[in-house]
This record gives C-alpha cells, structure tokens and sequence, in this order.
DNA sequence: CATGAATGAGGTTTCATTCAT
DNA sequence: TATGAATGAAACCTCATTCAT
C-alpha cells in the first residue's frame, strides 16, 4: 500500500529518501551520475514521485551536494569552537577535522568533482547560481567564525578555508584512481599510485597552513 | 574533391587539424565537449574520417590536454634551468610562470576540470590509464629537474608540483564562473566573484612555497 | 478552509466555476487543452476536487463544448421564431446571426477543432457516442423549427444546418492563424492571411443559401 | 546486411518509404499519430534513421499532407484541363473528381483534420508557417487554373476552392464516425449516422456552386 | 466531500560510433 | 583512405488519473 506523505514532516523524510537512494547508487558507481529511474526504483518510489521533490535530477545532486557541505562545514566549525584561546590547537584540529572528514567520505570530492561541469552543463544559469550562492554563504559564515578564532583580519579566513578546499580538490582529482580503473595493472604502471590521498593532503595543508600563517594571508595584489 | 593523406607528415596535419577544430569549438561552449559531428564539420572532414585519427572522442581531449600539459611543464621547466644556482629566484620564476600559463589559457584549467569524470566515464580503463600515466610521466621528469635544481631530496619536487598544481585546479574550479552563468545576475549575488583566480593563485602558491620550504616538504606519515 | 459542496445548487455552481476556468485557461493559449492541474488551481480547487465533478478532463471540454453549442442553437433558433412568415427575412436574420455568433466566440470554433481528434482520442467509445448524440439532438430539435419556419421538407433543414456549420468550421480552420503564428512575420509570407473569416464566412453562406434555395437542398441520392 | 542511401534517388525513396510506413500506420488507428518508434519499426530502419530525414515526428505527417495535397490539387486541376470552352461540364467534372478523390482517400481529410491542432501545436511557429505558405502557393495556382476555366475574375477561383474544401472538412469532422466508435452501438443512437459523407459532400457542393456561379462569388465586403 | 501526494506509462530526440560505399 | 548514412541505446520528464488521508 502505498504511503502520502502529507505531514511535512514525512515529506521531509521522503526527500531524504531521495536523497540517499541516490547517494548509494552513485557509490555504487561512481563515474556518472545515476538516472532518475535508477533513483526512483531504488527508492522505491515511482519515477513521476522524484519529480515532486526535486524540479530535475541535477538538483538532487545539487541537494545531495549541499548537505554534504553544510556538514564539512559544521565538522570545520567545531574545530574552532573548542578551547577558545589557543590558536595553534585549532589549527591542528582543523587540519585533522578537515583530514579525517575528506578521508571518510570521499564520494563527497568526487561527486563534488563530478558535479563540476554536469551540474554547470545541466542546470539553468539561475539554478546554478542558486546553487554556488548558497554555498558561498556558509562558506562565509564559517570564515567568519575562522577569523575569530585565530584573530585574522576579516576576509583572511574565507581565504585560508578556500585554499585548503582548493588543495583538497586539487589533490583528490589528481591521485584519485577509481577501483576499476585500477583491476588487471601493476602498481608500477601508475607512478601516481604510490601516493595516498589523505597521507598527501594532511601533509599538504600542513605546509600550506604553515606558509600562511607565517605572515598575513592577503593575496599580494588584490583586485579592487 | 576528396583529399587524401598518405603521407605521415599529411596525416600528422590532419591529426592536428582535428585537435584544432575540438579546442576551438570547445572555446566556443566551455560548458560541455563539442560533438564529434561538429568537431569533423570544423575541421572540413567527414564524420568517419576522425574516427580514423582518434580511436573516439574523448581521445581527442585526450590528446588535446597531453599537448597542453607538456607545453605546461616545458614552462615550468624553463624557470629552473635559467640561472642554476640561484633557487629563490627558480622558485619566484617558477611561480610567475605557472600563474601566466594558466591565466592566459583558462580554457586549459576548465578542460582539465571537465575533463575529470569525463575522460574516466568514457575510456576504457585501459586508454585512460595510458593517459594519466603519460601524464605522470612527463610529470616525473619535470619534477627531477625540480629536485636537482632546489637541491631537493628526490621525490620532494614531484610533491610540490603536484600541490601547487592541486592549488590551482581546486581554485579554478571554485572561483571559476563563465559568462553565461554571470549574466543577468547582480555581482553581490556572488560572494565569491569577488576573487580573482590569476591573484588568488598567485597568493596561495607563494604561501605554499613558503611553507613547504620551510621545512622539507615529506609526508609526515608516508605509506610504505 | 476547506468548502464542502452539499447542496446540489453549490455544486452545480462548482461546476461551472471548472468549466470557467477551463475556458478562461484555453482562452490564454489555444494551441492545446490546458491541464487538469492549471484548470484545478484556476478554479481554486484541488486536483482531485475536479475528478469528483468530471470524469476525465475531456468531458470538462466535451461539457463546455455542448454548452457553446447550446447557445449557438439558441441563438439560431432566434432567427427564425421572430416574424413569422417572412422566410426570406429569416434567412438573413440566420446568416447574421450565425456569423455573428461565430464571429464573436472565436475560441468556440477552435475548441470544437481542437476537439475534434482530442476528444475522440480521449473518451471512451460510450462517452464519445453520448457527446455526439447530445449534439446532435440539439440539433435536430432545431432543425425541425428550420423545416417549419421555412415550409421545407422534412430533414432539408438538417441538411441546411449542417452544411451551414461544415462551411464554418472548414472555413475557420483554413484561415485561422493564431498570434504567435503571424509573430516576427511578414504579412506577404501568408497568401491566405488577406482573407478575413468573418466576411468569408458570410459570403459563404449567402452562396450556399441561394444555391440551396434555388431547389430542394435533398441529397441527390439519399441512402435509404 | 543494411542499405546505405548514398543516391540522391535512393534517399528520395527511403523518405518515401518512411512517408508510407506512417501512413499505413495511421491507417491502423486513426485516432492518433503513430510513435516515431513504430515508423521506424514499420520502415524497417533504427529510430535515428528517421530523423535523419525528417526533424521531427510532425514534419512526417506535415510531409505526408502536402503529398496528399498535391495530388488532390492535380486532380482538380485535371477537371479544368480537359475540354476548354465548356465551363459547365468542367465545373460537373469538378465535382465528381473532388468527391471522388476524397472518399476513397477518407484517411486524407482524417489527416488534416487531426493536423489541424497536432501540427500547430507541436511544430515550431516558423515550420507551421512553411507548411501553410506551402499549401497556399499549391493552392493559389490552381486556382489561378480555375480563374481562367472558368472564366471568373482574379480570385474569384480561390475562393471557390476554399469554400468547397471548407464544406469538404466541416462535413467530415461532423460525420465522420471512425470504426471503434460505431462498435457495439444501436443504428437509432447516432442520428446522424444516417448521413453519408459521400452523398452529402456531393450534394452540398452541387448546391453551393449553384449559388455560387448565380452571380459572382466575391466577398460582399472584403477587406482591403 | 475535499485534498494533494503518488503513480507510471509513454514517447522524443541525441549522438558516439560503425560500416557500406 | 574518405565518406556520410545508419545505428540504437540511453534518459528525461509530463500529466491524467487514482487513492490514502
């Protein structure tokens, strides 16, 4: 028998129900991104269903994308709150915070990865704005709170979290090699292979953070 | 009147007529690969003939971002084979270099990025292995260079290219907003449109250098 | 809040509020039967409210359809209760009257061609045979004044009747051409726009009623 | 093993094939067009093949209506060609042919009424006004014919034509009672089912041109 | 009676690639 | 070698209608 999800609260389950049969799919194959009905049927919803909480089947990856932010970004924040007062321990902190979460879940970065250009390419200009837009603003507000704790000038924070996700990124996209990309090779085929991604980027923001703050992290040249 | 290419300088011509025309379309719509249809209209040929040349369309991308990429390094690798014996001055030239590449061939940062996700979704696992370990290749002899020239310990100057080029990926990919995206939109709609790439770039390599120079640039905790 | 329709007057009133709608929504684009959903919203009902009224949205045209028709027939009638014993003056008073009519609800004579095809596709075989024998009721109780009014043989005012309309409903479909055809047009590009439906209409009928007068309009060989 | 259409010729027949598999489709069901797949299916070619020719599913059935326009147009023509000098019987053979063509083509007028409506709806604004300007340039040379058969003043035949073919659709569209309807139903429940298109089309013609020739057939007041 | 969430069939079109010519 | 016609899988989304609430 089939369930309405009147209550808003129901509805919100269901969206979330989306949300992960969509979220598991792609771990299950992570070079595209999976079609709507594979979405639906794994929901166990029918296709016209997904429709009713999502205007296109980008958009729940730009759902799914946003809800893994805002929880990087609350994982982020909580390195900060701590031990007001000892700038150096959040730094660690934030370095093992942002290290561990990447590490744990890296469909994030590669669904992120992916999403650049199929969610440009897919949704409307409008939609993508939206879209970058709300990421822009908790991304602001967790600098914001960066900035205070480490006693930076105002913008220094956005700026220091920017470069770390940018190394992040970076890193992920180029020493990431998927589990059948991998089948039938030798290791010494991949001179890249060597290198493990979390090893790699702890070791990365360690220096970038080291540089950063041995003198302000202005950018030299800033455009008006 | 049908043309034919005989001879191997003829068919390296057309090889290169075909690279062309995908780069100049792709110039055209950063948002998506230019169709093979196209691609062949471009270039003056039948569809079936550049199937003759590449053996499918993400090849040609293939190749168009090993091109670009070897020109990449041959840069970089100029910045330390002037004045050998003078590392700081390398490193600045290194760094002037990198961002003046990039920033004069934005299109190379945005097919790299697209290219991630379309290239693994498309190749066989096979051809794109071949592709990312030409890449690393030629990365590898870059990096000695790197190492020599900064009297480095081996493997040191592989790490900080690969940082300093995951800063300028990651970067790209957040800062970057094309045309059509910004149109119609007001600019305190993007928080981030502020940022500039080319000086954004330019800042967080210098603190990464910084930092990494400080101390040698090892992963802490290296994987056997 | 939600209304509940009890008493058979409110919902005979509910009734017309969808068939309202439905024809104010058809007005704004007559290129296709609005949805059941636009007609819902429209009438400030929900979806499955205009489900207890009608039983497919077919039969809300098919019902606004017999309505126009009702009128249109009402109107004929008209011509020819007043003065009685003046065919010839009734017969002009049914040419204006006719083309008047038709004149003035253009959207009647879309929505009967639009019908046309849509709603034999859509009713079921019963439904269609209910929707066509309603009319053609109407119909003939009218024709049957015709016959008197105009001392004809009995059924020659069918006749009449039906190759009045089959010229207005050809005429009509030929010559319409909606507003967002003529767009971004030049009048010289439509060989048939010079041709206004109204007074082609009219001339029409002035011929065929002549022509028809001249003799008794029976078929020549009527099958038994 | 699969023909390649390289000929100019041999792609003329291939369209015509498709041309054919359509209409022998919509034969079958002539409630609604048929699917872009099943034309494909029935013309033994893949789905895309279609598209190679035509651009759409409409430009089929557009295409399939000029074709039958053409020939109903040559038809007439036919009836004005023979024995110049006398005009009576060119206007009898008029008849005869008109009626004769589309009775034993009754899936001609079917076409082009379900047209009306599907096309505009589905083709683009610039295609409906080429398939109209189409129709109307065959149409104003024939009547061109007509005018100098017939003797008449320069328009004169096209509105003849205009008209007839008007009480041709509008006599279809009313009588017209496809085969799934009639099943199963009593011979008493269609009040007009009486009424053969045949007959009637013939009869109403007879009448019209009678009132029509009686004096000359212009617009009473036609716009400049 | 009223609601609106859920259904799911249905169909068009694109485009990378192949292969007959 | 070159051509371009043919292939056919792939996937989205709409919307009339039903039915749980």
């Amino acid at each position: 028998m089939v369930k309405h999800a009147h209550a808003s609260e129901d509805k919100e389950k269901r969206r979330n129900a989306i949300l992960g049969a969509a979220l598991s799919l792609f771990l299950k194959d992570t070079r595209r991104l999976p079609s709507a009905a594979a979405i639906a049927a794994k929901a166990g919803l029918a296709k016209g269903t997904v429709y009713l909480y999502f205007t296109s089947k980008e958009q729940i990856f730009a759902a799914l994308l946003s809800r893994e932010w805002d929880a990087f970004l609350a994982t982020l924040r909580r390195s900060f709150a701590e031990e007001p007062g000892h700038p150096s321990r959040a730094v660690d902190r934030f370095v093992d915070n942002f290290v561990d979460f990447l590490a744990s879940r890296t469909y994030f970065l590669r669904l992120d990865s992916l999403g650049y250009g199929l969610l440009e390419a897919n949704l409307s200009p409008a939609e993508f704005r939206d879209f970058k837009r709300s990421f822009a603003t908790s991304l602001n507000r967790t600098s914001a709170e960066v900035d205070k704790a480490l006693a930076l000038e105002a913008g220094d924070g956005l700026r220091l979290l920017l470069r770390s996700y940018a190394l992040a990124r970076g890193l992920f996209q180029t020493l990431d090699f998927p589990a059948h990309i991998l089948n039938d090779s030798q290791p010494e085929d991949h001179p890249l292979t060597g290198f493990d991604f979390e090893t790699e980027l702890r070791a990365a923001l360690v220096e970038y953070w080291r540089g950063a703050l041995a003198s302000p992290p202005r950018s030299p040249r800033r455009r008006k």
